[in-house]
DNA sequence: GCGGGTGATTTGTGATCACATTTACCAATG
DNA sequence: CATTGGTAAATGTGATCACAAATCACCCGC
């Protein structure tokens, strides 16, 4: 990962190259649930010092990416069964909202697209790969609703993602699955068809059935 | 509004101290869309030093309260009107389900504060008070909303309030209204009567009916 | 009157330091 | 062996400073 601006870099500030780089570790599971993390550790391992590292740090906080104690330490979010449950329902809300208002701008170019995204993901399940399994099931996701152009709908969902990333990783950890997601098939043959009920109980199906696992 | 520890209160960070009082600033309208703020303004304002200001600020633009222009400066937010109404259908996609949770434990001591917030609220249209006006009305969903048990869709709910705050500031302040909302009397109608129905719809309404104003 | 350029001021960014609190470690004691 | 006590290390917080970039104000020339 690059993580220092090299010359012909356009110039990204310190606090955010560390937030997105710190994000993206959470939202694709990286971090396992309760993980401690201190502000002299990341502006070290980003060679910066602690005040963009503070700022990075109560930006993710600020999204649920991370969890800040009373006593200010941080940590990856460890949730509770019914905070899972009410992110499902959330999920279970959204994304079919999303998926219904992508459905009229869903060209064939972008069924390639996500198809090509759900063989990497296939590939990620046979190699075993949660971080990768994360990675290329959000991103199928996010790429059907980009079309939504809904951008803060699109936003929320993603703080969703975000205080599950954790959560997820212990989940695919745990239970080492080895099929690939057989309702990503369900969504596409549903936006092929112009499905729109259908679609939306087959994206409601898909982010609700994952979670489920976890919470018995 | 108090600002400083005394002695006797519990300590609270300067930072948070200096976010809660921002937020609820933005939150009730008190700010105009696109009103600049400086971090040495804020820290000067409120006694403490840049650090803790630059970290409330990033806080509260995590959450889309005040928006950073590339060169960093901070502004409360100018919403479009397309980002308007796609802010009017978050609201109604998550605040019937809210609505609807908080309905079986709507007891009548409940209705009974929502009434009496109902009247604060009117008051507030009396003396053509928008900040208070924007207040007693958040503080009616809410308490609602507090019923349903949902804490992450109920802050999810109050971010987008947040987003909305200066501009219900820019639109109440406009349109001089004289009559109090009449939706929430049909609110008050469904949670009496244990009509699920009617109150999404009632909720619904309500929730759109504002905003569609400022889009026309 | 009006546009462009130049210097002064304002402003955000990041580093460093001092301080208070919390946490961790380890030994002494029951 | 478990528990308690104290000491040392680790950690978050806030203030201050230096720096660069952006912005603003003023003035000159047209």
């Amino acid at each position: 990962m690059l993580l220092q601006n090299r010359p012909g870099d356009t110039v990204t500030a310190a606090h955010d190259r560390l937030y997105r780089a710190l994000r993206q570790q959470v939202m694709h599971g990286e971090l396992a649930p309760g993980q401690p993390l201190t502000l002299r550790g990341l502006a070290k391992t980003f060679g910066v010092s602690m005040t963009p590292a503070r700022e990075a740090v109560r930006r993710l906080a600020a999204e649920g990416a991370l969890t800040i104690s009373s006593s200010g330490r941080v940590t990856t979010p460890e949730l509770s069964n019914e905070r899972i449950e009410e992110m499902a329902s959330i999920r279970a809300l959204l994304e079919p909202e999303l998926a219904s208002r992508a459905l009229p701008r869903a060209h064939f170019a972008l069924i390639e697209r996500l198809q090509a995204i759900n063989a990497a993901n296939a590939e990620a399940v046979a190699k075993q790969d949660a971080v990768a399994y994360i990675r290329t099931n959000l991103e199928f996701h996010r790429t059907l609703y980009l079309r939504a152009q809904a951008p803060a709908m699109l936003a929320i969902a993603e703080t969703v993602w975000l205080q599950l990333g954790p959560t997820m990783r212990a989940l695919y950890g745990r239970l080492r699955r080895n099929e690939p997601p057989q309702h990503h098939r369900m969504i596409l043959a549903a936006l092929k068809a112009g499905d729109e009920p259908g679609l939306r109980l087959a994206i409601r199906t898909d982010v609700t059935q994952g979670l489920r696992h976890l919470t018995s």
